[in-house]
RNA sequence: GCGCCCGUAGCUCAGUUGGAUAGAGUGUCUGACUACGAAUCAGAAGGUCGUGAGUUCGAAUCUCGCCGGGCGCACCA
């Protein structure tokens, strides 16, 4: 249950009812009843809820706001519902004050739900895919990569807790043009293993794990491929490569508490025929044209720029085309509703057409979601760390894992919507300092469970939540903190209909700053044993709040520090 | 040139879809541990919300112009 959505309605009950009460005594000359909009001020004397709906209805009345406010308050019966009184206040707001007895049943549900608490079902099982990450398998995983990992869990993780069916996926790019290079790349490198004369081919792939993996493979096989036929040999090397690169790229998510569900490769979308078969179905609908050998599709009838290349004239199709596969595959042969993809912005201008693809398969594009993550910049002592993959040097994901930890890098990937530039200062990172915000919340948690052990040390004995009296928590610390508490369902609404998980992060950090003003104001083990244990019930509630919230952000809770 | 994203305190960022006196963290300064963890708390200082207009009861938020930064605009992915 959740209990800011419960009274939320009683509010706009209220309202209504008071309205259309108005309306029949001819006070107010009004002709429909706009949604009436329930929110938590932020300044505590504006009340515990408020509603502008005396602002909105001042025009269509014809009556100042002030005096629409008055109509309504003057009309309106809450008898038996969580407000104590309503007043005006500011250009029209109406605020209300709430009977304390909303805190105290949040506590108790918090203790009822524990770590259900804060799940909403406004997903109602609906299937959402969420496809991140996507790591080109011909190198390590950068911190573009390492973004889209703790961004794309942490939505999939929220989205799940509002009642969604959110299976994680993540696109092998195994097959094409930088496929191709890679194998020319791998095959310099063998055979410059062998002094032979070679070169990595132009705009191939630089970088040392490259010769890494060769000398491996040499290891392995000695130069049993140097009379091999060159095609032959380098695709040998693919498969070998791509193998070894994949397993380092899982292991690393696993690291990072990012495991995914499913694993789609894009040659599977050409062993499988289904490119061909997309390109077929939007022949047959018309939707391309051949041009100087090359086949386009479309895109400017679907509000694009400009046309696309599906097949190349050599005869190979493009990257767009096996996408418009995959999409076609997601929405039709697998049936999901939503799908969500989480894109670098160096990909944005794929978004437009790749709606516009999805929209000539006859699936409403309004179904695709693309989130844009803008790119992450690396700073190291102030200077900005260019990380190109082609000449190796990056710093990776496994390194960032090792030099701040996990807990410590999801926690920052996190902190930023993902339309912001992100800059990551390593110097910063590393540094296991107090400024690093993740510390200011796992230490609330393990402050909690320090005087819940200590409670159990003393052989003080608990009582079952409704053996509490709540009531006697009373203090603006512990209310403050209560109400921070209650909002977490809401905070999870929102954070999943706006697909901005970033939102929780904050939230947590605040449910950590009130926990903390609520510990320097109020002694949890006191004389008086009925409030102590309705403290107890108290921090155990906060407790249960940090520990769901950083659990879907794969954060560890820890019990000492 | 065209398109997308961003511009809020010295720095890093919030700002509940148009609401009340624009908020946190960090940094600077001043205080609080002989009771549950000082990785904490309390207080002070810090603002032309890039800029100019427009929309209305009301704009950091919506519209348009301009300035600055990032990223795109391939028969690459």
């Amino acid at each position: 249950m959740n209990m800011v959505q419960k009274i939320t309605e009683q509010i706009r009950e209220i309202v209504g009812e008071s309205v259309k009460g108005c309306i029949d005594k001819g006070i107010l000359n009004i002709e429909d009843i706009p949604e009436i909009q329930v929110e938590i001020p932020r300044e505590r004397e504006h009340g515990d809820f408020s509603t502008n709906i005396a602002m909105v209805l001042a025009k269509q009345a014809k009556k100042n706001p002030v005096a629409v406010a008055r109509d309504i308050v003057e009309n309106a019966d809450y008898e038996g519902t969580y407000v104590d009184s309503m007043e005006i206040a500011g250009p029209g707001f109406i605020n209300f004050r709430l009977n304390n007895l909303w805190l105290y049943k949040t506590v108790e549900i918090i203790h009822n739900e524990k770590e259900d608490y804060g799940r909403v079902n406004i997903g109602q099982g609906k299937k959402v895919m969420v496809e991140f990450v996507s790591a080109n398998p011909t190198g390590p995983m950068h911190m573009g990569n390492a973004r889209g990992a703790a961004l794309g869990d942490s939505l999939a993780a929220v989205l799940d807790a509002a009642g969604y069916d959110v299976p994680r996926e993540f696109y092998i790019n195994d097959a094409g043009n930088q496929v191709e290079k890679f194998g020319k790349s791998l095959e310099a490198r063998y055979l410059q293993l062998f002094g032979l004369d070679a070169e990595v081919p132009e705009g191939g792939y630089q970088g040392e794990d490259l010769v890494d993996l060769m000398k491996e493979l040499k290891e392995r096989d000695g130069d049993k491929y140097l009379d091999m036929d060159s095609e032959e040999r380098q695709q040998v090397f693919i498969r070998y490569a791509l193998k070894k690169n994949l397993d380092k790229i899982k292991t690393d998510l696993a690291d990072f508490g990012v495991n995914f569900d499913v694993w789609f490769s894009e040659q599977s979308l050409y062993d499988s025929g289904e490119i061909s078969d997309t390109i077929e179905y939007l022949k047959e609908k018309g939707y391309t044209y051949e041009q100087e050998g090359a086949i386009w599709f479309k895109a400017s009838e679907f509000g694009v720029e400009k046309d696309e290349v599906l097949i190349r004239s050599n005869g190979i199709p493009t990257y767009f085309a096996g996408d418009i596969a995959y999409h076609r595959n997601k929405f039709i042969t697998r049936g999901y509703d939503w799908v969500i993809n989480i894109w670098g912005a160096d990909h944005h201008g794929h978004v437009p057409r790749m709606k516009g693809a999805v929209e000539a398969l006859g699936v409403n594009p309004d179904r695709l979601d693309v989130i844009i993550m803008q790119l992450v910049r690396l700073l190291r002592e102030g200077e900005v760390v260019r990380m190109s993959k082609r000449r190796g040097k990056a710093i990776t994901l496994s390194d960032l894992i090792e030099e701040v930890g996990r807990d410590a890098a999801r926690f920052f990937f996190n902190l930023r919507a993902a339309d912001t530039h992100l800059d990551f200062d390593l110097d910063l990172a590393v540094e296991k300092s107090s400024e690093n915000p993740v510390f200011y919340v796992q230490y609330a948690h393990a402050r909690i469970c320090s005087i819940l052990n200590q409670i159990v040390q003393e052989g003080i004995q608990v009582p079952a939540i409704d053996g509490i009296n709540l009531t006697l928590l009373k203090e603006n610390a512990e209310i403050d903190l209560m109400r921070k508490l209650a909002e977490l369902p809401e905070e999870i609404t929102r954070a999943a209909m706006t697909i901005e998980p970033t939102r929780i992060t904050r939230y947590v950090q605040e449910v950590a700053a009130l926990f903390h003003v609520f510990y320097n104001t109020c002694r949890v083990m006191v004389e008086d044993e009925r409030l102590m244990m309705a403290r107890i019930a108290l921090i155990e509630a906060t407790r249960i709040v940090i520990a769901n919230v950083l659990g879907l952000l794969s954060i560890s809770a820890p019990e000492r520090m």
